[in-house]
RNA sequence: GGAGAGGUCGCCUAGUGGCCUAGGGCGCCGCACUGGAAAUGCGGUUUGGCGCAAGCCAUCGAGGGUUCAAAUCCCUCCCUCUCCGCCA
């Protein structure tokens, strides 16, 4: 959620630093129906205060001696039109306030003054280590080379779970484990709090980290209340869960910045067709991922941010494998964030780099909307900066592994930082 | 899932319709006393909104209702605890 104030005080800075996000927005409805709440407002706090006043003069009169019983039931009367009144009133009001909210929950965060305008196309490569290789043989694609393996079973991951689903099996298994052992290793080292949160999530969590209302329809919903709500739906990333962990909670500011990670598989329904370029356990509708989260000052987010795109590079590194870091343009970037960093790995059968980490700052976009907040040496309150990063998501991994590092006689030779939970090499298997 | 007991300002607690604009204790922050401290005394200490300010309004788990007036009475929901049932 953006700053109100911000908006009333400076709409066309708001609206321009939007643009580059390729919407036109236009603040004069928000501003003219915030007007007119903050009006009737202050008129229905009058009529309260007046109310008080009236019913505090009945219960004076009604402890004295001789109550002037004409007098009360005047004063009755008048409390009770005033009632009337404020009924009303306060039914403008949040009307006026409900519709100023929704507006409000239907922008998106400002991007960075660094982030460049457009959409994907824009988006700049900062970093990388260089040139693809290019194999000396004929290389298999993933899903030839997983099968093969006996790494995936994608048929029968069908039969179990339906479309978008599949099963690791014996070495795949080990191997997918084997990555989250080692980046939630990597993670207790650099001194992160580990969590391993509940999976299905209340509504108010979903509010907090900015997926609902305005993205239900890409979350599974496994229980609505009486309004329909979404009341119980399953986490499409564990940032969902961290970022409500101090939901409605005073930070002190000795404490932080606050280093989380949490594993979770990640539901999602992924709607839309790009089944073609994304086989196998490039896009499912649950995969793994380890999440990084800091809760930060306004002052300490910056340098927050790089520190955790820092880890995340170092992750892909660490495993040996082509990649490259993409600043996203303004366009691209989702709706929470100011600025979000890709960290995309090399898949050689598409001929594309596939993200396997975000890393992005929310600045106090979902703190505004989880209320958390701190409290400053000065004993003022500020909003905290929520940041995350996947650190990473295993399942896009694995494709990259086995084909970045497939041998010419079909078999993978296995990241050393791996190869404390599987063999150093994997196959070849007789055909 | 069933039965019972509860949810009050960081923590503990008082409060069963009207000086509750929520009292007290602990903790915390000032100030005084002190060589310094302890103890003691005085003052302050939820959060949000509106207002230049004085101040006003809301907030006693959430939402409805009764009433001139609700922390207090009624209804629904959420959560916690105890017991029972079920179960990794």
């Amino acid at each position: 959620m953006l700053d109100l104030n911000e908006i009333r005080r400076d709409p066309n800075r708001i609206k321009s630093a939007l643009a580059k996000r390729g919407l036109d927005v236009d603040f004069g409805e928000l501003l003219a129906v915030d007007e007119e709440y903050r009006r009737s407002q202050m008129r229905l706090e009058q009529a309260r205060a007046e109310r008080k006043k009236v019913s505090g003069r009945v219960s004076e009169l009604r402890r004295s001696a001789q109550p002037d019983e004409i007098l009360v039931d005047q004063l009755r009367g008048q409390s009770q039109t005033l009632g009337e009144q404020i009924a009303e009133l306060e039914k403008r009001a949040e009307a006026l306030s409900a519709s100023r909210q929704e507006m409000l929950d239907g922008l998106p965060n400002i991007p960075d003054d660094d982030v460049p305008a457009g959409g994907k196309e824009a988006n700049k490569v900062v970093r990388g280590s260089g040139e693809p290789p290019q194999p000396g043989f004929v290389a298999l694609d993933h899903v030839t080379l997983a099968e093969n393996l006996g790494l995936v079973d994608y048929k029968r991951g069908v039969k179990l779970g339906g479309n978008g689903s599949w099963i690791y099996t014996g070495v795949g298994a080990q191997l997918e484990w084997a990555l989250l052992n080692y980046f939630v290793q990597t993670h207790i080292h650099d001194g992160y709090t580990f969590i391993l949160p509940p999976h299905l999530l209340t509504g108010e969590a979903g509010y907090a980290a900015g997926q609902f209302p305005k993205f239900v329809e890409d979350v599974y919903v496994v229980e609505r209340d009486e309004q329909g709500a979404p009341s119980k739906f399953l986490l499409p990333t564990s940032e969902t869960a961290l970022v409500s962990i101090h939901r409605d909670e005073i930070l002190r500011v000795d404490d932080l910045p606050l280093r989380y990670f949490a594993y979770s598989p990640c539901y999602r329904k992924e709607i839309g067709g790009y089944r073609t370029h994304e086989r196998g356990t490039l896009r499912g509708h649950q995969f793994d991922k380890v999440e990084m989260f800091q809760v930060t000052t306004a002052e300490q987010s910056d340098a927050a941010l790089e520190e955790l795109l820092g880890k995340a590079e170092a992750l892909v590194q660490g495993l040996g494998l082509h990649y490259r870091i993409s600043l996203l343009a303004a366009g691209d970037t989702s709706a929470s964030m100011t600025k979000t960093y890709d960290v995309e790995a090399w898949i050689p059968s598409i001929g594309q780099y596939l993200e396997v980490s975000s890393v992005s700052n929310s600045r106090a976009y979902q703190a505004r909307r989880a209320k958390i907040r701190y409290r400053r040496a000065d004993g003022t309150l500020s909003f905290a900066h929520t940041l995350n990063a996947s650190g990473l998501a295993t399942s896009r991994l694995l494709p990259a592994i086995i084909e970045q590092n497939q041998q010419a006689d079909g078999s993978v030779v296995v990241p050393h930082v791996l190869r404390a939970w599987v063999p150093e090499r994997i196959g070849p298997n007789p055909k």
